[in-house]
DNA sequence: GTCAAATATAGTTGATCAAATCTGGTTGGC
DNA sequence: GCCAACCAGATTTGATCAACTATATTTGAC
């Protein structure tokens, strides 16, 4: 069984419909609607929309409806600038302290997200890529840390899977994956730092860069599935 | 009309609850007795359980239901360095762009901290300390670090309320957030975070050498499930 | 003493009712 | 005759009540 409850597969899949695209920001979310396309009763999807403001992607206005959170640069900006300040330091806390147990996990997560690379499958690897980065956020030593860290977290997500990435650019990003890990396994603080540093850095341009070849043709337009 | 829901009051209710200590730590939260004590259906209660949840207070278990979520002294000092790491850095943030609406809204908060002190109005006291460093965070350009330090100011809160302050207390913590408050208006940003780090500091010591003080008159400490 | 089946308890879901919001048309004032 | 405020219908969310299901406990047999 994959979830427990029908609130969390609801939960679960409204979270997947946004991040493809499938229910578009901006867009207002009808309970009815919904939970029939999901096949159950209103009440579940309520929840599941609760879940997800409290994560930032949806906003929830009381007797009015749901809706899916906009897009835009400046917030892409924010996401990234934040998520670099918080996520290095969890980075070179978790070098100080990485330990075997933090090791074997994030190993797995990124053996995981090669496979799931390789597979084409989309779902898989962004499960398996929030893996492996939170294996190491959370041997940073804090519990609360990484609980900060999740809905900025959650918010990139949805910019990173707009984008296009070619065969270079998985390599690429492959190695740099590896290569904080390795600086993590090794305790060494500052290599892991200015490498998560970089790793983040390229991609958030990739990622802008695309959304301003987008802007510049479709001036007006929201994003697309 | 205070709340614009049901549910909205209901996680206000039981967030108060914990916090004054009227459901302790480690004791389950039974949805029907609530739901009877607050005059509701165990509906609203539930979805201001996972408000509270995804505050990190309660935790919630799939068919089990809820528990506060146990205080201890590791905890409070994870829940304090963390603050330290990310509030310092929006404070820091803040006083850079501090502007004159920033400033008014702050100005008001601790006004209105004070006048609640005064008057003995704990409730009021903890909304408007919360106003007041909100009201600094929110100034410093991203949307996206306040979201992120709020999970942890709320776990924090909890530790606070616990502790005894004597007037000398209550004074030296009102010129601290004078200081902090001065040194954002003057753009002074060294001053604003070597401000506050003091300010949580001494706060934090405070509060520890309380909880220590009671752990050791109840060496057992607290309840279990 | 251990394991399994039955029972009790509490959480979760579905169906229904009530309350609030928005839309369009109409009426009254200027 | 034009503009603004107001009222009624339709739609959608929010809350309640009842039925279901998962979990924990107890009892009885081996």
């Amino acid at each position: 069984m994959e979830h427990r409850t029908m609130s969390e597969a609801a939960a679960a899949h409204i979270h997947e419909m946004i991040i493809t695209g499938e229910l578009e920001p901006g867009q207002p979310i009808r309970l009815i609607d919904l939970a029939q396309r999901l096949g159950t009763s209103p009440m579940p999807i309520r929840e599941g929309l609760r879940k997800l403001e409290s994560l930032g992607i949806v906003e929830i206005i009381a007797h009015r409806g749901a809706w899916v959170r906009e897009l835009d640069l400046d917030d892409f900006r924010d996401t990234t600038a934040t998520r670099l300040t918080l996520e290095t330091i969890a980075v070179r806390q978790a070098a100080q302290r990485f330990d075997d147990v933090a090791a074997a996990a994030s190993r797995t997560a990124l053996d995981q997200l090669v496979a799931a690379v390789e597979a084409g499958d989309a779902v898989g690897a962004r499960a398996a890529h929030t893996e492996f980065h939170f294996a190491i956020y959370g041997a940073c030593g804090s519990r609360w840390l990484p609980r900060a860290i999740e809905p900025v977290w959650r918010n990139s997500e949805r910019y990173r899977f707009g984008t296009h990435f070619t065969a270079e650019h998985l390599e690429r990003t492959r190695r740099e994956h590896e290569r904080i890990l390795q600086a993590c396994i090794a305790h060494d603080e500052e290599t892991a730092a200015s490498a998560f540093t970089e790793h983040l850095t390229t991609a958030a341009e990739r990622i802008e860069s695309g959304m301003l070849a987008r802007q510049g043709r479709r001036p007006s337009g929201a994003s697309a599935p």
